[in-house]
RNA sequence: GCCCAGAUGGCGGAAUUGGUAGACGCGCUAGACUCAAAAUCUUGUUUCGGCAACGGAGUGCAGGUUCGAUUCCUGUUCUGGGCACCA
């Protein structure tokens, strides 16, 4: 009887699947576990080993909670809609929706094969029309919200309406426009139009001008993924900046919650950092400058106003408002040549290019406030419109980038900190005594910043003010595959559709290509969009988010067509336990599905208001491209160690046609028309490739394929080998070459079972000591690691564990059931296999987990390292219970001890008990 | 540029709270079984010196704290991820 795991993983997948083995109910007496997977986006590329990494981890994870005693949810989805299958269909007019039907089968395929522990019936797909019905339903809470700052959470718009009845909007700053302010009376007499423009400027989901990436020749809007050094990546055509009609999520007004909210959840501080980050919390003051000549303020945020005086000039963002007005005459020339030069550059080269300072003098002055002084007002690139104001004091005395400017452009330079600045670079010190600053001469920079702001507060001009650098996140897409917003505009002005006639369905194109005016392919379908005379459609789509803020909820309760999910069965499986996925995700996807979940909770409509509990970051498995080297201008490959005689040229070349790095140059031959006639230059007789560590990817040749694993060595070894390249946190790269390893490993446990020859050989011996000792120091260990992802010790263990038991030829069923079920979560379908071997009737799914008994693994000595010096010499065992006078003792007593000792007489003995002892002399 | 993370043998990695660096596996090495191969089992494997006993060095680099540092602190280099329309 050999371990055929051909035949045994088929064998219990068809059965697992006839028994609904993994069907979960939303009702149960036992306590419940939620374990989900960053669900993927089903690309034409399938799976390569490095999606199921996470997935494997999960499954272990949920395996196990289930053989301790947990109802657990776990389930798979596809994030469906998105760019890269459209891109697809505009390349080949395969339609998005058949495109993604094939990928999700081919990824379905591959999970199977893979042996996970999902619950299918439960399976999501982000574009069915039935799961976006809902997402399209969420849209329109958030859209028929607004954010209520005294009571901190999200309201129905109408609560806010009849606040405007009252009182108009007094007591409150409209966070759309806070120039907006009106009475009762005046809402009242507002007509329509205007009323909807207000609350527009409340709502959580708004309407407004924002620039998108616009290039002319395409006659479309490009992602930024699309645009490479300022050109679009098809073609190499410019890109400009366009502003267009967007719609927004108020994220902001969430802001502090977000930040809040990450004290309840258990996150990697690494990750809350980034959040953290991203959200960008500071403390400082908005300061309004009056300018020269001019009625108009230029508004500020600092969070240094105790550098006031310190203000040699502003800086204004090329897009801001003021630019066009205040700008003179002598220098509108300049101006226009710097505002074209920025709309060519990206917001990323704008921050990251600090080398090379660019900037324009708008010939406007600005006043101090304090001292009256002239300060001149500039703009630049590195200043970004979204952040803050979009205009900045610039103080180079106490700011580096500042400094670079005012020293490029000649800008006399202030000092306001005295021997703190050197001249040659700013000090953005905070404990320097004020100088050169007016009535704060001599004061502390902390005192400094108070009084400033009480008196800016007092003249009227400025106050305190909290920034955030998070800014709202931009919701529309330009695109065909995504959500269609269930809105429609009559005469401009945009009503939600009525929740009775959701999901409004994307409707079929056979075109791709953009509107006339950049707008998303819908644009095209006419009758589409006029609905009726002065009725239109919404022709953006949703971007690739929309789906994904809310899909774990709907995991819950998928069938539902009265709702996106029963408040029951929300209440029920509540947060999510644990959250596996990549780092990649850590601010985009974690904050909008923890922002929708809030919306959600304010309106009543779930309990919670952080969907994740605890999240665990799988690290990228990268690739290991090889390479070949061919001598120019020939069909001469020349093996890696001999390239340096020749001038080559480097090829990838197949991952899957070379064996660690040498490469099977028949299949080199075969793999393309291009290389048939190949001759090699070998070393040693072998053809070695060069190896590079790079991103996994099917242009470069280095994707693995788990099907052809699984084909190999089964999805056991498979899952364990995944398991212990190394702990899921962590990046690396794949190397197909220990997978041997793992499956001797498997094959060696098999025969602690099975004879080929003899067959089941477990006997009911009572075992030993020695024996139950291995057992439960494995229990101990593996219910630790298990519980705590720490996957590839476990593994280490298990090994350990079989190393050891067959050394002994323990072959009892005492030791070797509970074995079975610790492995169960890591290689299921042997341990089911062999579980039934040994007589039992029930799946071993539901079997007890064995319980770690101190008894068998207690020691009573410890074999010492001891040192001397802190350098380790000698080892001596002592018994755990012995004074630690008496070790002392025999310690100097000790030959080798002496030997080192030279004579000297010890300083110190330190004794640390059952860990080591080191002799200082 | 900014934010976050990582760096340990030929390779993947291990090392409770600061306490014997290199567990486990791959690869390599020598051997057993075999006509042979596969499979399996056994031996050795950080490096340098030495037949060995043993000794020196050693966790990216440079410092520091400590009886003792892969672990803590300061600085630094390189690599990976993110930076708001890829998912």
């Amino acid at each position: 009887m050999e371990y055929n795991f051909r035949a045994i993983e088929k064998k219990w997948q068809e059965q697992w699947e006839q028994s609904h083995a993994y069907r979960v109910s939303n009702d149960s007496p036992k306590p419940k576990c939620y374990v989900l997977d960053m669900f993927p986006y089903p690309s034409g590329a399938g799976l390569h080993v490095g999606h199921p990494l996470g997935y494997i981890a999960t499954d272990i994870y949920a395996r196990y909670k289930r053989l301790k005693g947990f109802n657990v949810l776990h389930t798979m989805g596809y994030d469906a809609f998105g760019l890269p299958t459209e891109q697809y269909a505009l390349e080949t007019g395969q339609h998005p929706a058949v495109t993604t039907e094939q990928n999700i089968k081919a990824f379905r395929e591959q999970l199977d094969n893979i042996g996970f522990c999902y619950d299918w019936d439960r399976q999501v797909t982000t574009s069915d029309p039935s799961y976006y019905k809902w997402t399209q339903w969420i849209f329109l809470q958030i859209f028929e919200s607004w954010y209520n700052r005294e009571t901190q959470k999200a309201e129905p718009i109408s609560t806010l309406i009849s606040l405007f009845e009252q009182n108009g909007n007094a007591g409150h700053i409209c966070p759309g426009d806070r120039t907006i302010q009106f009475t009762a009376a005046e809402w009242k007499s507002y007509g329509e139009t205007e009323q909807r423009n207000i609350l527009m400027q409340y709502r959580l989901a708004y309407l407004a001008h924002a620039e998108v990436n616009w290039c002319a020749a395409l006659g479309t809007v490009l992602a930024n993924d699309e645009v490479v050094n300022g050109v679009s990546e098809r073609g190499g055509y410019p890109v400009v900046k366009k502003k267009m009609s967007q719609w927004f999520l108020r994220i902001t007004e969430y802001a502090n919650r977000l930040l809040e909210g990450l004290e309840t959840v258990s996150f990697s501080d690494a990750m809350k950092e980034m959040q953290r980050n991203w959200i960008g919390k500071s403390q400082g003051a908005e300061i309004k400058f009056a300018l020269k000549n001019s009625t108009e303020n230029i508004e500020v945020y600092t969070t240094r106003p105790d550098t006031i005086f310190g203000v040699d000039f502003m800086v204004l963002a090329p897009e801001h408002d003021l630019v066009k007005s205040i700008t003179t005459p002598e220098q509108q020339g300049e101006i226009d040549k710097y505002l074209e030069y920025v709309q060519s550059r990206s917001e990323r080269e704008r921050m990251a290019d600090v080398k090379q300072i660019t900037g324009c003098f708008t010939g406007a002055y600005a006043i101090n406030p304090f001292d009256g002084r002239e300060i001149p007002v500039w703009i630049a690139e590195y200043v970004l419109a979204g952040y803050g104001t979009g205009a900045i004091m610039a103080v180079p005395c106490g700011d580096q980038r500042d400094f670079g400017f005012a020293k490029h452009f000649n800008i006399p330079i202030t000092n306001i900190i005295g021997d703190a600045f050197n001249g040659e670079e700013a000090n953005a010190t905070k404990d320097a005594k004020l100088q050169n600053s007016g009535f704060l001469n001599g004061v502390d920079m902390k005192t400094a910043t108070d009084i400033v702001i009480s008196k800016l507060e007092e003249m009227g001009i400025g106050k305190r003010k909290i920034n955030y650098k998070m800014r709202d996140a931009g919701f529309s897409r330009q695109r065909y595959w995504g959500e269609p917003f269930p809105i429609v505009y009559k005469n401009g002005i945009p009503y939600a559709m009525d929740e009775k006639d959701l999901p409004l369905e994307l409707p079929h194109v056979e075109n791709y290509k953009p509107g006339a005016e950049g707008e998303g392919p819908l644009a095209n379908i006419t009758d589409w969009v006029n609905v009726a005379p002065g009725v239109k459609r919404e022709t953006n789509t949703m971007p690739g988010y929309a789906g994904s803020s809310w899909y774990f909820l709907r995991y819950m309760d998928p069938h539902n067509k009265h709702t996106f999910a029963d408040r029951k069965a929300t209440d029920y499986w509540n947060q999510v336990d644990v959250y596996v996925g990549g780092t990649e995700h850590a601010v985009g996807h974690l904050l909008y599905s923890r922002m929708w979940t809030k919306v959600l909770y304010d309106l009543g409509h779930i309990g919670f208001q952080e969907p994740f509990k605890s999240l665990i970051n799988q690290g990228m498995i990268g690739g290991s491209s090889r390479l070949v080297y061919r001598v120019r201008g020939t069909h001469q490959y020349v093996s890696h160690g001999l390239k340096d005689q020749y001038e080559t040229d480097e090829l990838h070349v197949d991952v899957n046609i070379v064996d660690g790095v040498e490469l099977d140059t028949a299949a080199f031959k075969k793999w393309k028309p291009d290389f048939a006639d190949a001759t090699f230059i070998l070393e040693d007789g072998k053809y070695i490739c060069g190896v590079q560590l790079e991103k996994m990817s099917k242009r470069l040749f280095n994707t693995v394929n788990p099907n052809d694993l699984v084909e190999k060595y089964g999805a056991d070894t498979f899952r364990m080998y995944e398991m212990f390249l190394g702990p899921v946190e962590q990046s690396k790269p794949w190397d197909t070459k220990g997978i041997e390893g793992v499956h001797r490993f498997l094959k060696k446990l098999w025969r602690l079972f099975a004879d080929e020859q003899k067959g089941i050989i477990v006997n009911e011996q009572v075992p030993t000591p020695e024996e139950l000792k291995i057992l439960h120091k494995t229990i101990q260990k593996i219910d630790h690691d298990t519980n705590g992802f720490s996957y590839n010790t476990a593994v280490s263990q298990f090994m350990i564990c079989v190393n050891e038991l067959a050394t002994l030829r323990c072959h009892k069923r005492a030791i070797l059931e509970p074995l079975l079920i610790l492995l169960t979560p890591y290689a299921p379908h042997l341990c089911e296999e062999l579980w039934q071997y040994l007589g039992n009737n029930e799946s071993i799914l539901n079997a007890l987990y064995p319980v770690y008994n101190e008894e068998y693994t207690k020691e009573s000595a410890f074999n010492y390292p001891v040192a001397i010096n802190g350098k380790t010499r000698s080892e001596m065992g002592f018994p755990l219970d012995a004074a630690v006078a008496d070790i002392e003792q025999a310690v100097l007593g000790n030959e080798i001890v002496q030997k080192w000792m030279e004579g000297k007489a010890p300083k110190k003995v330190i004794i640390v008990k059952g860990k080591m002892i080191n002799v200082v002399v």
